[in-house]
RNA sequence: GGCGGGGUAGCCAAGUGGUAAGGCAGCGGUCUGCAAAACCGCUAUUCGUGGGUUCGAUUCCCGCCCCCGCCUCCA
């Protein structure tokens, strides 16, 4: 069965054919970060969309070559400099720094590239663009010295958010004071400078100024990746008019398709809105984690809805994703010491262990439904439960459980949830040996304190035939 | 007003023209010194709402209601 994907361009699921000649490279661009502060968790939500995608197209047998931009020069970043007192830079740093750092800590997978907008190459491109477009009669430059796009000239636009633009209405979200231009609709290409840009300037054949928004991604895009690209990712937020845009840029340019399948994420909302700077309504990971969840805890809670529906964030919901994952530790753990098991390789036999190949297939075919991951997810739970029960019978062999255990390393090459929580500390140990001592003495009460310092300190301990099981129930 | 997304059990959430996956929480049982984990059983005669098509609709069609987003630099 093949990949399947909603295209926001079509409005429809469509299926996927790179358009590599060899049929297995994906060109695949992302848009990035703003570096005015720390990315929120709504914001990750798309990156993690986007990683998501990746790691099932890499399953799949595909090539991702992906690209995310920074956007580290906007009316943002600039007010933040200056409030600060120091260079554009010297401000943006921390927070590409800290962006970084917060991929790391959700296992987003890198891109090949992280173009920045400031990079004098970038900006380069990003002028001889625009020079193509005024050249061709789909750019002016207004007697503000800015430059816009007519989009008078491009019949196309508009067609990706399906919108008529003579029905648009203002929301008075961003100022309409632009009276120079020849349309309301008109997007700034560059930017003229202005005393409040400071010493935030380029040259440019027109003058002094800096690159508009989207011209960015338009410029590194194709720079990077070629003048046409499989997918392009973003939130709902960017159709339009940031992806709008990017069409009409990149296509006026090259005059071939700039992007085959448009998909974009629903948004992250808190308390039934979405979750915004603006808002002030939104959680940094920084600010989940200092609540004790681990990444992966936050990656699994926002990759457990499906990526077009809006999820709304809690932390009920943080906790649901911490039990569900706690199961699937559980399971993995008692597959490894069933692996390790030097008895029962002969004789044993179970059903289970030879539906491996089945149920992977399950697993994918979930996901080649647009990245069905509610789908997906209920395969794993399911042979979780099957799994399960055969340990229960003992009838699941070492072979078997080793079986399950590659089984779910595929799995998690996609969802990359496992645990990777490190030995147990020494205190807990020290706790652990001190409770076995009581239990040998049947000192019932001593070993039930124990206990609850260790769940206070956030370690489950179960008694079994082999003794004392510990799980981490908190972090990791 | 235009264009989209969503309304399925206490909560999260799949799904199909034939009578509702999975997760969390809860209850009962097996196991246990007691627990925990695991397993077994129970928990929506019902899928926002009113019509229509149909032998039969949550699923198709029409109308309506509610929530959310976008409508010119928000992921």
């Amino acid at each position: 069965m093949s990949l399947r994907l909603f295209n926001t361009y079509s409005r429809e699921i469509e299926e996927f054919r790179p358009i590599a000649d060899d049929g297995r490279t994906v060109k695949m661009y992302t848009c990035g970060p703003t570096v005015y502060s720390y990315a929120h968790i709504g914001n990750f939500r798309a990156y993690l969309f986007e990683d998501l995608l990746q790691r099932h197209l890499e399953a799949r047998g595909y090539g991702v070559e992906r690209v995310m931009n920074i956007t580290d020069v906007d009316d943002k970043t600039i007010r933040g400099c200056q409030a600060a007192g120091v260079p554009l830079g010297d401000f943006t740093e921390p927070f590409k720094q800290g962006f970084f750092e917060d991929l790391g800590t959700l296992r987003i997978k890198r891109a090949q590239a992280f173009p920045e907008a400031t990079d004098p190459r970038q900006i380069a491109a990003m002028i001889e663009m625009i020079r193509t477009l005024v050249s061709r009669g789909l750019a002016y430059q207004a007697d503000d010295n800015s430059v816009y796009f007519r989009i008078k000239n491009f019949p196309a636009y508009g067609h990706l958010a399906h919108f008529n633009l003579d029905e648009l209405q203002s929301t008075g979200r961003v100022k309409n004071d632009e009276y120079e231009k020849e349309s309301i609709g008109d997007f700034a290409l560059w930017k003229a400078w202005d005393e409040a840009d400071g010493a935030v300037h380029w040259e440019s054949p027109w003058g002094r100024g800096r690159p508009g928004w989207h011209i960015e991604c338009s410029a590194m895009a194709t720079q990077l990746l070629g003048d046409q690209l499989d997918i392009h990712c973003g939130g709902v937020d960017n159709i339009f008019p940031h992806h709008e845009a990017e069409i009409a840029q990149t296509e006026g340019c090259t005059g071939k398709q700039f992007v085959r399948y448009w998909l974009h994420c629903a948004h992250l909302m808190v308390d039934g809105q979405k979750m915004s700077k603006s808002l002030g309504n939104f959680h940094t990971l920084r600010d989940v984690l200092a609540k004790g969840y681990s990444g992966r805890e936050v990656r699994y809670a926002l990759l457990r809805v499906h990526y077009r529906a809006p999820l709304n964030f809690t932390f009920e919901g943080m906790q649901e994703a911490r039990q569900s994952l706690t199961r699937i530790d559980d399971w993995i753990e008692r597959l490894r010491a069933r692996s390790a098991d030097a008895d029962g390789e002969n004789g044993e036999r179970s059903a289970s262990s030879t539906r491996e190949q089945a149920d992977n297939d399950q697993f994918s075919r979930a996901f080649d439904d647009d990245l069905n991951i509610s789908a997906a997810l209920a395969v794993v739970f399911e042979n979780i439960r099957e799994t399960n029960r055969a340990l229960d019978d003992g009838i699941l062999a070492p072979a078997g459980a080793r079986s399950w255990l590659e089984w779910w390393e595929k799995i998690d090459s996609v969802l990359a949830v496992t645990s990777d929580a490190a030995g147990i500390p020494a205190d807990i140990a020290t706790l652990v040996e001190a409770r076995a001592q009581a239990r040998l003495a049947k000192e019932w009460r001593k070993s039930d304190e124990l206990r609850d310092q260790l769940a206070a300190l956030g370690w489950g301990v179960r008694d079994s035939k082999e003794g004392q099981k510990l799980t981490r129930r908190a972090g990791a």
